[in-house]
DNA sequence: TGATCCCGCCAACGT
DNA sequence: ACGTTGGCGGGATCA
C-alpha cells in the first residue's frame, strides 16, 4: 500500500488540512513531492532528499523538541537532518520506520501545539492516513490516545478536531486527581509488595491475602475522564467500549502522575490496568495483550514527549519502564488553582473514601469480582444513555464548535468567577436534563423518586439563563458574562480546596430524605492526607532516580526542563470545576448497601475501587468553546449547545440519594464532584490537612440560597426545605495564604508562582507534604543525575495483613493517621536507565 | 531469547 | 448492507 498514492492526494490533503497550522498555510505548498515518499517503506532517504517539503519540515522541526525515545531520535533525524543521509543508519523501511512512535511524530508535525482558536483544525482521518501512508487503523491508535489527553476530539465520523496542547494541563490535572482518588499509588505499592513477596517465598497465605485484597480493589472501572470542554465529543466517542485504548491511556498517564518517582514499569501498569477489570486472574495472555497495548500507548505518549522509555533494574533484572517527562502537573488549577494542593493531598495513603469514587462506584455496582465489567443491566442503561448523548452530539450536522477559544478565551476573562455562573448553570441544566432523560428513558422508578424533576420537557432547557440566576448568591447574573466578578464570589464548588478534604454532606433534613441508608456514612470523616507525606518523604529520600540518558539529549530530556518549558500557555484560566457524573444506577439499593457495608468495614473495597462512572467535569466552562461563549451567548445560541451540556455526558447526572449521601471528597477533586455544590455542602474536614495543602484557600461557600435552590430544583429537597449554609463550610482553613484563593481571578501565572512558593515554604517549614507535593517539587530539584542511578523503591508492608492499609481510611476523626501497621520496607534498589 | 510492537482479521457500531 | 472503529493476538523484528 505504501507506494501508491502519494502525491496527488497528499497535497490536496495538505491544503485542506492546513488550517491548523498557522505558519503553514501560507505557502502554496509545494507539495507534490514530498509527501509520499518519505514514509514509504522504501526509504527515508528518498524522502529526505527529495522532498523535504519545506513547510512540513519546518513545522516538524519546530515541533520537535527533543525527545527521548530512540524512536524519537530517529524521527528526529529523519525530519531534521534530512541533509545528511548517513544519519540514517537504517534507512530501510524497517520495522522501526513504521513504528507508531514515528508515525505519531509525523502526525503531530502536522498540527501546531497550540492552535489558534480561529482556525479550526479539523482532522480527517482518511486524509491523514493517506498522507502518512498508513492504514487507517494506525491512525486510530494515535488519535485514541490523543483523545484521551483531550488533544483532539471527535467531531463526527471521520473527523476530529485538533486542540493541541491547550488542554493538556487541565487534562493532566484531572487525571492526576482521578488517579489519586483511585489510589493508584497504593495499588502500585500493592503490586510491588506482591512481587516482593513473591520473590521470597511467602507465597502461602500471605500472598493469598494480598491477592485477595488486591483483587477487591480492582475493578473499578472508571471511564473516560473528560474535560469540561470536550465532554461531548468525547462522549460521542466514548460510547463504544470505553474499554481500551482511550481509557487505558488515561490510566496509564495517571500512574505516572501519582507515582513518585514518576516512573512506571510496564509490568506494573499492565497489572493495574488489568486488575481493574479482572483481577486476579493473571491470565497470561491477557497480560500479554495488555502489554502490547501499553506499548502502543507508550509510543504515542513518547511521541508527545510526555514519557520516555527507561529501564528499571531490580534485583530480578531489568524491566522496561517509562518515565514521565511531561509537564509537571500543577496541583490544581484553577479554581482551584490554588487548591491544588492536590498535591498535597496525600490521598495516597489516606484512604479516604473518595466521595467521587464512591459515587461512581455506586453507579456501577459492578461486580464484585467477576470479570464482567459491569452488570449487564447497567450496561444497558449506560448504553442507552450514551447513545442518546451520542446522537445529540454527534450529529454530524451539529456544528461543532471546536475548541475555539479555549484557553484564550478564558484568559480573556479576567475572572474565573465569571465562569462560575456558567458552571452553575450547566450543572443545573445538566441535572435537570439528565433527570429528564433518565426518566424518560429509563424510567427508573427509583430515580424518579429522587429526582423529581418536574419538567420533562423534551427540549430541556432552552437556553435559559435563568436557571442559574436563581442563585442569587452569585454576584452576577449568570447570564452575564464574566465581566467582573470581582470578588470572589462564592464558588460553588466545594471541592476546590486542595489539600483539604471535604466531606460533603447533606443537610440533616435532607439527608434524611435523601440518604436513607447511610447515616453512618454521611459523616464520615475523611482521612487526610498528611500522613502520606511522611511516607512519601521517605520514599523520596530514599529513591534516587536516575536515568541514564542518552548522551544526546540529556539536557533536553531533563524532566525539569521539560516541565518548565513547555506548555504553559494554557494554564491561564483553567477553570475547573468539575463534577463527576454518576450513573444513575447507583440508586439501587443493593449497591448502596454494599457500599455501606464496605465503608463501614474497613473499606478495603474502597481502597481500590475506582469510580466507575464517567467523570465529567463540567467545570469551568469548558474551556474554550463553551466556556468561551459568554453565558449569554450560550443561552442565546443554540439549543444545541445546551443540549450538549445537558446531555448526560456533559451534564450532571442526577445524583441519586445514595450518592449524595455522604461523599467524602478527599482532596480536591474537581472532577469528581459532580454532585455539586448544588446539592451539597462541603466541609473541610481537617484543618490540619489544610495546612498542608499549601493553599488552603478558604473555600468559597456556596451560598446557601444557591444550594437550596439547586436542591429544590433538582428535586432533592422539598421546596420548603432550606439548607443552611453549614458552619462547617465556613470553616476557613487557616490558610497560609488566603490571597491565593481570593484572587483566583488573577492571572494564573502569578498564582502558580505563588502556589509554588507556598509549597516550598511549606516544605521549608517542615510542613507536611504529600507525596504529590514532593513529586511536584521534584522537578525543581537540582539535578537529575545522569548516570544511572539506583532507585530505591519502597515497599510497604503491612504486618497486620493486607487489610491494614485499608483500615486507614476509616478514621473518623478526620485526622489522618497512618496506619500503624504500615511499614515501609526498606527498599529495593532499582536502577533506571534510559535506553 | 526476550522485548517490541506491526499487521490486519474481524467484531462491534453507526448510518 | 456497508463503512467506520478499534479489540486483539499472531508472529515478525529488534536488541
Amino acid at each position: 500500500k505504501t507506494p501508491l498514492k502519494q502525491a496527488a492526494t497528499s497535497h490536496a490533503v495538505l491544503t485542506e488540512i492546513q488550517p491548523d497550522c498557522q505558519p503553514l498555510t501560507t505557502p502554496p505548498k509545494p507539495k507534490e513531492i514530498l509527501p509520499a515518499d518519505p514514509w514509504t517503506p522504501t526509504s527515508n532517504l528518498k524522502m529526505l532528499i527529495s522532498a523535504a517539503s519545506p513547510e512540513i519540515r519546518s513545522r516538524e522541526q519546530r515541533r520537535e523538541l527533543s525527545n527521548t525515545t530512540s524512536e524519537v531520535l530517529q524521527a528526529k533525524h529523519c525530519l531534521q537532518e534530512h541533509l545528511s543521509g548517513d544519519e540514517y543508519e537504517k534507512s530501510q523501511p524497517s520495522r522501526k520506520e513504521k513504528s507508531l512512535g514515528l508515525l505519531c511524530h509525523k502526525f503531530l508535525a502536522r498540527y501546531p501545539d497550540y492552535p489558534s482558536t480561529a482556525e479550526n483544525n479539523y482532522i480527517c482521518l482518511d486524509e491523514v492516513a493517506e498522507e502518512l501512508n498508513v492504514e487507517r487503523r494506525r491512525i486510530y491508535d494515535i488519535v485514541n490516545v490523543l483523545e484521551s489527553l483531550h488533544m483532539v476530539s471527535r467531531l463526527a465520523k471521520n473527523r476530529y478536531a485538533w486542540h493541541g496542547r491547550h488542554n493538556l494541563p487541565k487534562t493532566l490535572q484531572a487525571l492526576k486527581k482521578v488517579g489519586e482518588e483511585n489510589k493508584y499509588t497504593q495499588q502500585i505499592q500493592m503490586i510491588k509488595k506482591r512481587e516482593y513477596e513473591h520473590e521470597f517465598d511467602f507465597e502461602g497465605e500471605r500472598n493469598e491475602e494480598t491477592t485477595r485484597s488486591f483483587g477487591s480493589n480492582e475493578h473499578s472501572e472508571m471511564s473516560f475522564v473528560e474535560l469540561p470542554g470536550m465532554e461531548f465529543r468525547a462522549a460521542s466517542v466514548n460510547s463504544r467500549k470505553d474499554k481500551s485504548l482511550r481509557v487505558m491511556s488515561q490510566k496509564f498517564v495517571m500512574l505516572f502522575l501519582v507515582s513518585t518517582p514518576q516512573i512506571v514499569s510496564l509490568e506494573v501498569a499492565a497489572k493495574i490496568l488489568i486488575g481493574e477489570d479482572q483481577l486476579e486472574d493473571l491470565d497470561k495472555s491477557k497480560f500479554k495483550t495488555k502489554i502490547r497495548r501499553l506499548y502502543d500507548i507508550a509510543n504515542v505518549l513518547s511521541g508527545l514527549e510526555l514519557i520516555k522509555k527507561v529501564h528499571v533494574t531490580e534485583e530480578r533484572g531489568r524491566k522496561p519502564a517509562f518515565k514521565w517527562t511531561g509537564p509537571e502537573v500543577l496541583p490544581n488549577i484553577q479554581d482551584t488553582k490554588l487548591e491544588t494542593t492536590s498535591t498535597s493531598s496525600p490521598p495516597p495513603i489516606s484512604e479516604s473514601i473518595t466521595s467521587k469514587e464512591q459515587c461512581s462506584k455506586n453507579l456501577f455496582p459492578s461486580r464484585g469480582k467477576q470479570n464482567f465489567t459491569r452488570h449487564p443491566s447497567l450496561i444497558k442503561l449506560v448504553k442507552s444513555i450514551e447513545n442518546d448523548r451520542r446522537k445529540i452530539q454527534s450529529a454530524p450536522t451539529s456544528p461543532v464548535k471546536i475548541s475555539p477559544s479555549t484557553d484564550q478565551n478564558l484568559s480573556a476573562f479576567p475572572s474565573k468567577m465569571a465562569q462560575v455562573p456558567a458552571i452553575a448553570k450547566h450543572q443545573l441544566e445538566g441535572q435537570s436534563k439528565k433527570a429528564k432523560e433518565m426518566k424518560t428513558k429509563l424510567s427508573r422508578s427509583a430515580l424518579e423518586c429522587n429526582l423529581s424533576s418536574p419538567e420533562v420537557v423534551p427540549k430541556p432547557e432552552p437556553p435559559r439563563t435563568a436557571a442559574p440566576s436563581p442563585q442569587s448568591a452569585l454576584p452576577q447574573p449568570l447570564g452575564a458574562c464574566p465581566p467582573s466578578h470581582g470578588s470572589v464570589s462564592p464558588v460553588i464548588l466545594p471541592h476546590t480546596h486542595s489539600g483539604v478534604s471535604y466531606a460533603i454532606y447533606l443537610h440533616p433534613s435532607q439527608a434524611h430524605t435523601v440518604t436513607t441508608y447511610s447515616p453512618s456514612f454521611m459523616l464520615q470523616p475523611l482521612p487526610c492526607a498528611n500522613v502520606t507525606g511522611i511516607k512519601s518523604i521517605n520514599s523520596k529520600v530514599l529513591n534516587k532516580v536516575t536515568t541514564e540518558e542518552g548522551d544526546n539529549q540529556i539536557a533536553t530530556d531533563d524532566p525539569t526542563q521539560s516541565l518548565t518549558a513547555k506548555e504553559r500557555p494554557p494554564i491561564k484560566s483553567e477553570a475547573s470545576s468539575q463534577r463527576c457524573l454518576k450513573r444513575p444506577q447507583a440508586l439501587q439499593e443493593n449497591n448502596l448497601i454494599k457500599r455501606f457495608k464496605s465503608d463501614e468495614e474497613s473499606l478495603d473495597t474502597s481502597l481500590t475501587f475506582f469510580p466507575s462512572g464517567y467523570l465529567i467535569p463540567l467545570t469551568q466552562c469548558t474551556h474554550g468553546n463553551k466556556a468561551g461563549f459568554s453565558n449569554k451567548e450560550k443561552a442565546g445560541i443554540c439549543s444545541l449547545q445546551h443540549t450538549t451540556y445537558s446531555s448526560p455526558l456533559a451534564g450532571v447526572i442526577p445524583v441519586t440519594a445514595p450518592e449524595l449521601k455522604a461523599v467524602n471528597i478527599p482532596d480536591i477533586t474537581p472532577l469528581n464532584i459532580m454532585l455539586s455544590p448544588t446539592s451539597i455542602a462541603a466541609a473541610p474536614v481537617l484543618s490540619n490537612s489544610s495546612l498542608n495543602s499549601s493553599n488552603t484557600s478558604p473555600a468559597p461557600n456556596p451560598s446557601s440560597s444557591v444550594l437550596n435552590f439547586t436542591l429544590q430544583h433538582v428535586g432533592l429537597i422539598p421546596a420548603g426545605v432550606q439548607v443552611p449554609a453549614s458552619p462547617v463550610l465556613q470553616h476557613v482553613p487557616v490558610s497560609s495564604q488566603p490571597e491565593n484563593v481570593s484572587h483566583s481571578s488573577e492571572n494564573v501565572s502569578l498564582q502558580e508562582e505563588k502556589v509554588r512558593k507556598n509549597r516550598l515554604r511549606l516544605l521549608d517549614r517542615g510542613g507536611l507534604s504529600g507525596n504529590n507535593f514532593l513529586s511536584s517539587l521534584q522537578p525543581s530539584v537540582p539535578k537529575e543525575p545522569q548516570e544511572p542511578q539506583t532507585v530505591t523503591e519502597n515497599f510497604f508492608r503491612t504486618p497486620g495483613g493486607p487489610n491494614t492499609v485499608s483500615s486507614l481510611s476509616a478514621n473518623s476523626d478526620g485526622t489522618d493517621r497512618i496506619s500503624q501497621g504500615t511499614l515501609y520496607i526498606p527498599q529495593r534498589k532499582l536502577e533506571v536507565s534510559e535506553d
